[in-house]
DNA sequence: GTAATTCCTCACCTTAAGTTGAGGTCAAGC
DNA sequence: GCTTGACCTCAACTTAAGGTGAGGAATTAC
């Protein structure tokens, strides 16, 4: 089951709904610390499930993994973080999720006035050269999340 | 340049924005449907700027390949679309683009009540079973815009 | 003390949306 | 009429976020 006091990873997958190998997957990118049992197994604290639940949570606002893991940067490392620990994080996070719908509402106001009216014609048409479009991403058109306002290199 | 009143692919690139390797890409997943010189090269309409600009736009807001595929699959093949066909189309557009605004503000009201608060933990939280989470995504958490109102099946 | 679980690592597979490069043709300018 | 630039196909590579399976060790349960 757990080893004196921390819990296995399969009981970690259990209580956040994750799966393991998600889970291994998240160590290896810097988003959990687990300890090792003397045999090699890991051994994770119950405030790891928080932070895997917080992955969770982002992951479905759209933060990639490298976003979080900036986010999850500031929480201390052995210790439980505390509830002001979370609340920072928990601000910084309410910022992204409001710019990424302020720039959904703009895309569609502007959809309103010139898909809406069939016009659909370039230059003229608002959509083509918004100031939202990122043209610099390399592999062209990906994901519309990729063009959302990035988290700009810190938390 | 171009062969009689058609487009060279490297044209419509230069018109739309996009890549040529990207267009050729469109044309494998059935977005657009040049025709050939006798040569072998292909050659597209002027229609075909606006629905590879559609696509652009489209992909911005998230939808991909397939659900723009599906939306396309209602504009006439061979004739010129009118602003009617395009007037169906976009409001068919503006109908997800809705969906997925709520769907943020939704976890965003969320989030005040919850992380906001500092509690994260678990079973009392309204984020970690929202109804908008999709648990049979198979692969485990991917995308935002994947767990959010997929085209049901058609346009 | 052994059997059944669970865990370990490592390498390879998956999807989406393309990009890149090799090796070879088409078309256009002079 | 040939050279240069644009185009062709096809295969392999890319990133993100994991999943899957092999082969083997650690724990737990009885």
């Amino acid at each position: 089951m757990a080893v004196q006091k921390g819990l296995a990873i399969g009981d970690v997958a259990a209580r956040t709904g994750l799966s393991v190998s998600a889970i291994r997957f998240y160590e290896g990118r810097g988003l959990v610390h687990p300890e090792r049992s003397s045999g090699g197994q890991r051994v994770f604290l119950r405030s790891d499930i928080r932070r895997l639940s917080f992955i969770l949570i982002a992951q479905q606002i759209g933060l990639t993994i490298e976003e979080i893991a900036s986010l999850l940067s500031s929480l201390p490392e052995r210790r439980t973080p505390t509830k002001a620990d979370w609340g920072r994080i928990s601000k910084a996070f309410r910022t992204m999720l409001d710019e990424r719908i302020a720039l959904m509402e703009r895309t569609r106001d502007k959809l309103d006035g010139c898909i809406g009216c069939g016009c659909l014609s370039l230059k003229k048409c608002a959509l083509y050269n918004p100031e939202d479009r990122a043209r610099s991403l390399g592999t062209g058109p990906r994901f519309l999340l990729e063009n959302i306002s990035r988290v700009s290199g810190d938390a």
